[in-house]
DNA sequence: AATACGGGGAC
DNA sequence: GTCCCAGTATT
């Protein structure tokens, strides 16, 4: 049929001048160094929504710190948290530490090749499986992360939401079409997220778009609707009132273990309150702002705890910073 | 299908 | 300010 033989011709045209493309500028990164799968796992996880400059050094420490799957199977989870300090979305630690347990449980410390037992691993889904199958070990497995949606979704200009599964299922397929006609899942898979981080980016450099005649949403002049942008929840606010005691060089710290963020990290004794409370109070007043919080924290210095928030550890103010805390409380720390 | 989960960089 | 990043788990 002459659609199917033009879209072939198509994939087959956008596979070459990817693969060119990428041969010019490829990108030098240290967890490309070889194809230990440990430690493409942990550059993996690290770099789930997370830009590769904030990601660098975080990888550089945790290999540092748990050179193999084996030392982070051993270790505390606290040590594990500790490194993650300051990445965020810290169930991403969490999980690497189980899943090190699992492998070496389930598979007596050897990592998996195949895709389906990668994608049991805790804290890994169809990206990251597909991404450590296809750099470790040429598994023909596509990626599917936010630089493939925005590039194929403008290539094929496919309007569908990519949250949804009709979206999701057009994309996965283009995707591994492409992959099987280029052959070589590593470098494939490279070259496209490559292609997507560095010239189809949300507002895309098409003057230097080696793809621009396979590519219908610039043909339809449609490149900054695409893809389709999913409605951001809105903003909630909260207002934090923490106790921070102080009296012969101590203070107290509790860790957070609640479903809700920083869970893991440590803080000081905290009350919730209301926006009208919280303007009443007399500390110091920071904030941080979150995807989808934005947090107001005023903390006062007390020389003695109130009962009810003498909860958690006492602990010497000159080891306070060896505990792990969100963002905000080391800001605090740091500047008080 | 929708929501929760951090922090930061680019504009 | 807004967008969104080499996503996943839970509801």
């Amino acid at each position: 049929m002459h659609f199917c033989t033009a879209f072939f011709m198509s994939i087959k045209q956008i596979r070459n001048n990817l693969s060119e493309w990428h041969r010019t500028i490829d990108r030098k990164l240290p967890w490309k160094e070889d194809r230990n799968p440990y430690k493409i796992w942990v550059s993996e996880i690290i770099l789930q929504q997370t830009r590769v400059a904030q990601g660098i050094p975080y990888y550089l420490a945790f290999l540092l710190k748990f050179p193999t799957l084996k030392h982070l199977a051993e270790a505390n989870l606290e040590e594990v948290i500790t490194q993650w300090e300051g990445l965020g979305y810290y169930s991403r630690a969490r999980n690497l530490h189980k899943g090190a347990n699992y492998i070496m449980e389930t598979h007596n410390g050897v990592f998996p090749k195949e895709y389906e037992e990668i994608l049991l691993i805790p804290g890994i889904g169809p990206y990251t499986a597909a991404a450590i199958s296809s750099f470790a070990f040429d598994g023909m497995h596509a990626v599917v992360d936010g630089n493939v949606n925005r590039v194929l979704s403008r290539m094929f200009n496919i309007d569908e939401d990519l949250s949804k599964h009709i979206g999701k299922k057009k994309i996965k397929k283009l995707s591994q079409d492409l992959l099987e006609i280029a052959g070589n899942p590593a470098s494939f898979n490279q070259a496209i997220m490559d292609f997507g981080a560095t010239v189809c980016t949300p507002k895309p450099k098409c003057e230097i778009c080696p793809m621009t005649k396979q590519c219908v949403a610039k043909k339809l002049e449609r490149t900054l609707e695409l893809p389709q942008k999913k409605t951001k929840p809105k903003l909630r606010k909260r207002w934090f009132h923490y106790l921070v005691y102080n009296q012969n060089g101590k203070s107290y710290i509790v860790k957070r273990v609640n479903k809700d963020i920083w869970k893991d990290l440590f803080e000081f004794p905290m009350q919730e309150c209301s926006e009208i409370e919280w303007k009443k109070l007399e500390g110091v007043k920071l904030s941080q702002k979150l995807s989808h919080q934005h947090i107001h924290a005023c903390f006062t210095e007390v020389k003695k705890m109130p009962i009810k928030y003498k909860t958690g550890q006492k602990v010497d103010w000159k080891n306070i910073s060896s505990y792990s805390f969100p963002r905000l409380i080391r800001d605090y720390i740091g500047q008080r």
